[in-house]
DNA sequence: GCTCCGTCATACCACCGGTATGTGACGGGG
DNA sequence: CCCCGTCACATACCGGTGGTATGACGGAGC
């Protein structure tokens, strides 16, 4: 039988990671005090140095957060048995909605590579969102849909691509216009892989 | 005729700057403290805070330092009057490599944006490396050699794809082919909008 | 020579991340 | 059913950091 210990702690953790995940994106990491995390939470410092080692470790925790329901988004949008090309238009499409998620764009673009420190943001980020575009474009070129490019890089240049892309929809004055102007440019990008894989 | 007190002023403020550039790009703006950075530049807090109204002043200081350096090689690498295509590709090639330089991609591409908040950050690259890579992208547009895309959101997505390819670069194992797998895949995101707009 | 202002040094404060230690509740063994 | 060890926290505290208030020093101008 499950221990009612075990119910009252696991509570107590998630309700740390939740504050922690609603300031970090509305105040950034640095605006962001222990204090107020355990406040939110209702708890104390001393609950938070006995779940986590610190607070960037408390930060992880909210990254995970994030990118793992990113990822049931994201999977569920490329998924299906229909051809790689419209699966992966399916996926930009996603993707630059996910973009718009002030805790994705905030924890895991902006403050994640700084926080954690590049290269180990980017040893995560091969876990979750970064991973399924390199494996969506690995797709493309196995089908024959795009030219035969480096798969690492031309996957990390199409990351960027569409988080740029993501952040110019969110700092536009028009968003609605922004969004369709990116999907756009971006289905042209890949189009003209696509034309010269085709010549 | 000048006067030596004006002498010193200019360069107490340049020690400050040049010695906060340092530090942040080693050990970044949180693992920068002031202290450090006055004992660098061998003066005291009450200097510091004569000339810059803070920490954050200060970050931007060197952020513009780094910044004009960067338009300067820039914007020779684009000059000249040949054909707006080669003067674009010669553009990519020295991005890259400016991307490569630890200044410009700590405090710039990573850092900027998480100090200085997005929209500042956004605001600045307007007047710098940014607008640089806007103008070459109009200029192609201009020049019938790429096709007709919305210039704000496929610069911004160039821009993007830029720097993510910079980061590639410098997290890679092995920079030198990198750096040859970036320019051989934006060069081809960038034909295949050629053939595009030729087709 | 006296005053004023720009330029910095010194001393200090509030706050934050992190630690050391205390304590009460839960659950298993007798 | 009670007792006690341990887990899950709370409390109190520390060093360091960004920022401020104040004063000293020295050159410029009258």
């Amino acid at each position: 039988m499950r221990s009612r210990r075990v119910d009252y702690t696991e509570s107590t953790r998630a309700a740390l990671v939740d504050s922690a995940l609603e300031l970090f994106t509305r105040r950034g990491y640095a605006g962001t005090s222990l204090d107020a995390i355990v406040t939110g939470a209702r708890v104390t410092k001393g609950a938070l140095y006995h779940h986590f080692s610190g607070k960037q470790a408390l930060f992880e925790a909210a990254f995970d957060l994030v990118e793992t329901a990113a990822l049931d988004r994201l999977t569920a949008a490329v998924a299906g048995d229909g051809p790689a090309w419209e699966r992966a238009l399916a996926g930009v499409e996603a993707y630059v909605g996910l973009c718009l998620e002030p805790s994705y764009q905030r924890i895991v673009i902006h403050e994640g590579p700084v926080v954690m420190g590049w290269e180990r943001w980017r040893q995560a980020e091969e876990r979750f969102s970064y991973g399924l575009v390199r494996s969506t474009v690995a797709a493309l070129i196995e089908a024959g849909e795009i030219e035969r490019l480096p798969l690492e890089v031309t996957a990390r240049i199409l990351f960027g691509a569409l988080s740029a892309g993501a952040e110019a929809i969110a700092g536009s004055a028009d968003p609605k216009a922004a969004a369709a102007d990116v999907t756009k440019t971006i289905v042209a990008v890949l189009t003209g892989m696509r034309r010269a894989a085709a010549g």
